[in-house]
RNA sequence: GCGGUCGUAGCUCAAUUGGAUAGAGCAACAGGCUACGAACUUGUAGGUUGGGGGUUCGAGUCCCUCCGACCGCACCA
């Protein structure tokens, strides 16, 4: 950075402006340990910035927090970096309210146009996260559901990884056990009824007429073929040919929504490589298994699990739940702290994987989000999903009629903890209702002024890139923009803390919020060369943060529309 | 029946985890383009945070209770 104010050299950042009002708070009062943390204020009156310090000090010191915020304002300005970055500081209800030199937030403009698409990233942590999210059962298409999932999971990945978080992806592959059996039987009634169509189809099968298509590729391959060798052999073959196609296609939709992942793990495979013994051994040796009724039984309940949970039953077979012991055993090897993002149907599975991360020694190292419900809406028909029915909308469905970007924004948009309403309607509508648009239109109406800017101001472009100039920048509609440009590292690091990918697609609605009030307030493209200079490094700055946010979320940052 | 998640403006949702006067968008109404993209912008209106009680300087957030919605309660996966 080249500063171009001597003012610049000692402007404080907002952690060493933490830093030193805590050291006025403890001059004042030395047996309290203050926490000091400068967040965006509340209201643009209060100021720029706020801490609520003096709440924590009142019992220590003794007085109402007005008195102490304002203690506190008299102190720190005593000293001469926080002067020069201070332009004004209030008490307020409590609140110390700081509103900072312009000064501050074009560095912040200055910042983002050195670090580019780096800007906001975190130090690395060191520390390793297991994230599952997405996995199915290799028995359909992905459904919406997944859509949601995949976008949670997806988002709170790259965020994740943008504070520095070390983050491998995973998908559970479920191709072990009695679903497969079901599947190959339903496989194979599809076939046999191309040749008999009044086959009866197994109750307990995969009704869909997607497994039809699988039937008919098999037919198209072999024949006739599995007509002719023993049932047992023949669902067999068809559930692991149906297994490995749908499969294929889940890994298709994924990554065509965007989401790539670090390893799709197959159940079976874990069964093959004796991973369950592994890790069935691994509790048995740390004495949380005891044997009842012929069968094998972790203590859960200490966990607050309702009821002791079986692994191993009484045939010798391994349950359900022993894949799960044995794929957290395998990832709690790999990872300091494994998320697990299950649907709203596995709640019951909080206490068992916390009973299981206990039992590991590893207490509070396996997490786990629950994405809520999802209810799909057309204008004002709420549209049933019901498998026996038939009438699943598939992931693939909704990507064709409402697009990538748009599923991914509105999938993300909510809080994970919040059931959800999707209105296929209002996705595909491309008007202001839609609030995928008004922030990629903010991109692409930068993308369109720099392209005019490189044929009218070459010069003052070239300059802006190299971030020269930004002195220039004093109007509250420039100023309010840097500022929110300034939050996109904190939010960052806020979504991957408290697991909050929702707070992404705000943010950058705020974003473009206050790139458009600017927009409207300042023309950028002016025959002043200085000030010219200036608002087109402050768009290039925007439109850095506006495509990193618009990139975690999985959507794309068009150069127009 | 037991357990869990949730309930915020007409609609879809926020509220940085206990902090300021509960905020946005859409829809409604009233304004703003002879200059860089009006898919924009400015303003108005809209609330007993499901009801009640409690904890404390302070509660949408924590505790209790009732109401309502959804989801679980297998030696199925």
């Amino acid at each position: 950075m080249n500063p171009t104010t001597t003012e610049e050299h000692v402007l404080l950042s907002l952690d060493e402006l933490a830093v030193r009002f805590a050291a006025a708070a403890r001059a004042l009062w030395p047996d309290a340990e203050p926490i000091v943390q400068f967040e965006p204020a509340r209201r643009v009156e209060f100021g720029d910035v706020a801490t609520n310090v003096a709440f924590g000090l009142a019992r220590i010191a003794r007085k109402k927090p007005q008195e102490i915020a304002a203690e506190i304002i008299a102190r720190a300005l005593e000293d001469d970096a926080v002067r020069a970055t201070v332009a004004e500081a209030t008490p307020l209800a409590g609140f110390v309210n700081l509103k900072l030199q312009p000064a501050f937030w074009q560095r912040v403009v200055a910042d983002v146009l050195r670090e580019g698409e780096r800007y906001g990233r975190g130090a690395a942590t060191g520390e390793r996260i297991s994230l599952e999210f997405g996995s199915a059962n290799p028995t359909g298409p992905l459904v919406v559901v997944q859509g949601r999932t995949l976008s949670i999971g997806d988002t709170l990945a790259k965020a994740m990884r943008h504070a520095g978080y070390d983050v491998f992806t995973e998908w559970i592959i479920n191709d072990a056990g009695s679903q497969m059996d079901a599947l190959g039987r339903s496989v194979y009634a599809r076939y046999r009824q191309l040749f008999y169509p009044a086959t009866p189809f197994p109750e307990d099968g995969y009704p869909g007429e997607y497994l039809i298509p699988v039937a008919e590729k098999v037919h198209e391959r072999n024949g006739d073929v599995w007509l002719r060798v023993p049932e047992d052999e023949a669902v067999l073959t068809l559930a692991q040919f149906a297994r490995d196609t749908i499969v294929a296609e889940q890994q298709e939709v994924a990554r065509r929504f965007g989401v790539e992942y670090d390893l799709w793990q197959s159940e079976k495979a874990l069964h093959d490589g004796h991973a369950i013994e592994r890790g069935v051994e691994r509790l048995r040796e740390l004495g949380v298994l005891y044997e009842k009724d012929g069968a094998t039984w972790i203590r859960t309940t200490d966990a607050g699990d309702d009821e002791d949970r079986v692994v191993i039953r009484s045939d010798g077979r391994p349950t359900y739940f022993a894949n799960d012991v044995a794929y957290h055993y395998e990832k709690l090897q790999r990872a300091d702290h494994v998320i697990d993002i299950l649907g709203p149907d596995h709640h019951g599975y909080i206490a068992r994987l916390k009973a299981l991360a206990n039992a590991y020694g590893r207490p509070g190292a396996i997490e786990v989000i629950l994405a809520q419900q999802i209810t799909l809406k057309r204008g004002d028909e709420i549209l049933s999903m019901s498998k026996r029915a038939g009438t699943l909308v598939t992931l693939q469905e909704v990507i064709d009629e409402v697009g990538v970007d748009a599923a991914r924004f509105f999938f993300v948009m909510l809080s994970t903890d919040q059931p959800l309403t999707f209105d296929l309607e209002l996705a595909k509508k491309q008007s202001n209702e839609n609030p995928v648009f008004y922030v990629q239109y903010g991109h692409a109406r930068i993308a369109s002024v720099l392209r005019k800017a490189r044929e009218s101001h070459a010069e003052q472009l070239a300059a802006a890139e190299r971030g020269e100039g930004l002195g220039a920048l004093i109007d509250p509609s420039e100023l309010a923009l840097s500022r929110k440009l300034a939050e996109f590292g904190s939010t960052v690091a806020g979504v991957a803390r408290a697991r909050a990918p929702h707070r992404l697609p705000k943010y950058a609605r705020e974003v473009a919020s206050e790139f458009h009030q600017f927009y409207d307030a300042c023309r950028v493209l002016t025959s002043d060369p200085a000030t010219t200079t200036a608002r087109l490094g402050l768009c290039i700055a925007t439109r850095t943060v506006l495509a990193t946010t618009l990139e975690l979320c999985g959507v794309s940052a068009p150069e127009s529309m």
